[in-house]
DNA sequence: GAAATATGAATGAACG
DNA sequence: CGTTCATTCATATTTC
């Protein structure tokens, strides 16, 4: 049995309207809005559904990003081994996934999703670590195997000559 | 002129205790620690996991960078009185991310007597749950000459939960 | 239903 | 010090 507070806001969900007009003024150009057009957008955007600004932020944010890291991928980089699971193209292509069959989210507070999938969470109270499975660079970290003359805290290890941020100024004297 | 920028290292993922230390010390009303107080902290918060003076300096930069846009003003320009489904009763729920496995230098030859007694073995209080007792010397490092008190969490011995932020603090803008 | 994927959110690190 | 980038985590959505 389950069905506990399982508070936790969900995360916002983009509505098509506001979806369609955060991709517009992505293509229009700049692709950091400064504070006072996410604003703006969020004001916009709340007419067609609960936005905040930190979500207009975050959109660009992620927007950008992906954008920029599907692009380089188009030259030889598989060689081998791994394989690229990431392989959407939607570079130029405005690809947008698109429910064939509903879509009728009205916009307002679309706040369901209560009623998770399933048992399926990894977190329970007690859990500290989220899901072990999904790891992955702490396996690099990771001091079990492999115990190599790996200089690795040679950036982040606590050298004692920690030069390492010679261009930072004097943090905070 | 320069170029290395974190040369694909894993960046640094405090462990509950470093964050718990850090938010400790953040909530004391110091901004940015000088460069002595960042030493001492680092110092502090190795005997918990790796870490170097540049991350505690990162994390107290964007600790106050971030804790600056919460409430700009008295006047709260946001009477969006949305369907808040949630009441904020979530105290007792820890949202935070999870670090995984810290590491540790492997005990081939290294043995630098820094009191790392067995500190070659990622302890799970570290990792996952701790003593409600702060561990040591943080005293030291307490109230210094910088009463910056920009931010609005000082409910120290009120609650005994550290947890003071939510995930809606600000979207790093 | 579980896995795979898409994507919003959090945050450490870097830049100006 | 403020802002932005990059990486990762969490969860919603889609697919098998």
């Amino acid at each position: 049995t389950f069905g506990h507070k399982m508070t936790g806001r969900q995360r916002w969900t983009p509505t098509p309207l506001q979806l369609q007009t955060l991709e517009r003024i992505f293509d229009q150009g700049i692709g950091t809005p400064s504070k006072q057009k996410i604003k703006d957008i969020t004001e916009e955007l709340s007419q067609h559904g609960q936005i905040a600004e930190q979500n207009v932020y975050n959109w660009f944010q992620n927007r950008r990003a992906r954008s920029k890291r599907k692009q380089p991928g188009g030259s030889s980089k598989n060689n081998n081994g791994e394989s690229e699971v990431e392989t959407e193209t939607e570079t130029l292509n405005e690809k947008r996934k698109m429910p064939e069959s509903l879509l009728v989210l009205p916009d307002g507070n679309n706040n369901n999703g209560i009623g998770t999938t399933s048992a399926t969470s990894p977190r329970p109270e007690d859990l500290c670590f989220q899901s072990p499975e999904m790891s992955s660079d702490l396996h690099l970290l990771g001091v079990l195997s492999n115990p190599r003359d790996e200089d690795l805290v040679g950036k982040m290890g606590l050298s004692e000559s920690y030069n390492l941020y010679d261009h930072v100024e004097d943090y905070g004297m």
